[in-house]
DNA sequence: CTACACCCTGACGTTGCGTTAGGGTCAAGA
DNA sequence: TCTTGACCCTAACGCAACGTCAGGGTGTAG
């Protein structure tokens, strides 16, 4: 009828230094100790710890199980569903980052190295700065953005239509700072990290020219209009002027 | 051309703690240092700092980062192939999560407390003691667990077949051993674990009757003949099995 | 000359245990 | 009865990847 850690152990699939931790947190305590001091659990301390693996497994930490198992009147429908939500941020997250590598690998494949492939695809400043000059045709590279653009939803594009709104207001309303400026630095770095979570991994363009990075008219805003469709264009584009201007 | 660290925090995204953290494992170092001792980070210190994030936003530890970017020799194909299928992982994963998530709130939405439905959701005890006693008819319970187990497609049968066929053959052989013996213990968490890991995030049943668990014949290898194509009721039921036995 | 924003180096806190270290306990076998 | 050998205990440091003070110097704009 009562267990000890070795038994609890090899049942529940958890080291013998987990259920100590647990005694030791108050998370899950043996119903009783011999007279040696042993631990001895009861059934009901198994299905303590039962519930205990079961938000565990969700991904809750231990304070909040404890919060759970421990306070009847806790909200446990509402904790499942934001669980639920948090759950399915890490999903899209995980496959973005597949999408990530798996692009990598072909670059690869197509027999360049990584450092010349992995760092720049899709975003290769090289290519972009001719595009910028082009004015934008319907370049190669332009498709491939709008093809990784197109694996977007009708809510996806909303959301990240909002978000881009936002952010080049913040740029255009930086539009007469010098270059080196804090403010336009956060901003351009904000920007570089919207591009990488929406649309790569990762992206070295943001560290490209931003030595002498200065912001001289609001170009962004027409730039804006003109390229709505091509998202993920625009704004390799826009990066690639910026570097272009620097250098020029 | 010198990023002091509160410009490169900005840029990059990333706390001047972590900067710091970088720093002194060796990971990214500034170029130089000013006089009175501030970070100096150049260009090429920047460029390290994205590769540095890249791989930590693939997941990989500051350690391997470190491997990485500091042996060239080192096999990246190799590494991102392992990631690949690491983060393949990690969604399967995720995604049973959210059903179980799921599950557990379609049943709170009838009704049920958690603590009713929660835990023997699907493999209610009682529910499954009876049809111990029915010898396993086609009753809803039996459907249900097949309901779920359709989600399968034909590789994850197979390997769930090699893997169960594994677990039962090593309770098996168990046959003649005592009540509480150790190793019956282990195998029986074995199993709880394989069932909790395949067909639901958690289950209590484990739990249920092991104080006087024994296993006193092989009728497990006859059992999974007969109910080879319902695998999770299957399972269920050899629960119950072993829960009737211990009480009767 | 004084704010005030920015920089530095410790050094302890966090989460969830893993991992020795040093030392009792208990049932079985010689 | 003594000795294995498998278990049990507490204490305490270690790890990842920083967060968060604490205490104190720097640099520049007004």
């Amino acid at each position: 009828m009562a267990y000890t850690v070795k038994a609890v152990s090899d049942l529940a699939g958890v080291s013998i230094r987990t259920l100590h931790h647990y005694d030791a947190i108050g998370l899950v305590r043996p119903r009783e100790r011999s007279e040696a001091g042993y631990r001895l659990y009861g059934r009901s301390d198994l299905e303590r710890l039962q519930q205990v693996l079961f938000f565990k497994e969700l991904g809750f930490g231990l304070g909040e199980i404890k919060e759970i198992l421990d306070r009847p009147d806790f909200d446990r429908r509402q904790a499942l569903l934001d669980h639920r939500e948090l759950l399915t941020h890490r999903k899209d997250r995980i496959e973005r980052l597949i999408r990530a590598v798996d692009r990598t690998l072909e670059g690869m494949e197509e027999g360049n190295s990584v450092e010349e492939r992995v760092w720049f695809d899709g975003f290769d400043a090289a290519q972009y700065e001719e595009e910028a000059r082009q004015r934008w045709g319907h370049t190669a590279a332009y498709k491939e953005s709008r093809e990784r653009a197109a694996g977007y939803g009708q809510a996806d594009w909303e959301a990240i239509g909002a978000e881009q709104t936002a952010i080049l207001r913040e740029i255009a309303a930086l539009a007469d700072r010098k270059p080196g400026d804090p403010e336009v630095l956060a901003a351009v770095g904000r920007m570089h990290r919207f591009i990488n979570e929406r649309f790569y991994a990762c992206s070295l363009e943001m560290f490209r020219g931003l030595g002498d990075l200065a912001v001289s008219d609001s170009r962004f805003t027409e730039t804006y209009e003109k390229l709505r469709p091509g998202l993920a264009a625009f704004y390799a584009t826009a990066v690639a002027e910026y570097c272009g201007r620097s250098r020029a």
